[in-house]
DNA sequence: AATGTGACATACC
DNA sequence: TGGTATGCCACAT
């Protein structure tokens, strides 16, 4: 394997899968685990996108998992960003509002890998 | 080797 | 409507 990153065999191709389908989220826009399991075929295994994410940190290339959260636009992973509120500065860099660690306007920035609305249109 | 713990989601009382 | 249980599976202890 490519970098010193420790993933099981089986399942290294399903987390490099994740870390690329994280990078093409436009700026500006979030998903959920759970859009990106399921768009990868691993619908009831949205933990592992978690995991993927705590992994991307170790990752050589960067990969916006800030980007990333829950179905209800919740950022459950903020306490894995190094200090307390580094997810929200980064989304609010972006032009993404945060109110009590929720994504504002969630339902309207929300990209769904399956559709790729943004993809689509261009 | 066995058990516990999650950056989740869904189903069911 | 809201709490609880369960599926999921890599990883830590």
């Amino acid at each position: 394997m490519t970098a010193s990153i420790k993933i099981a065999e089986r399942h290294r191709d399903f987390f490099e899968m994740v870390f690329e389908t994280v990078k093409q989220i436009p700026e500006g826009r979030v998903t959920s685990y759970g859009a990106i399991a399921r768009y990868l075929g691993m619908a009831r295994s949205s933990r592992m996108v978690g995991w993927a994410m705590n992994v991307s940190h170790r990752l050589p290339e960067p990969v916006p998992a800030h980007r990333v959260v829950n179905r209800a636009g919740v950022l459950t992973g903020k306490h894995h960003f190094g200090a307390p509120d580094r997810m929200q500065t980064l989304l609010e860099a972006e032009g993404i509002k945060v109110e009590n660690d929720r994504v504002v306007d969630f339902e309207k920035l929300f990209w769904d890998p399956a559709s790729a609305p943004e993809l689509r249109l261009k």
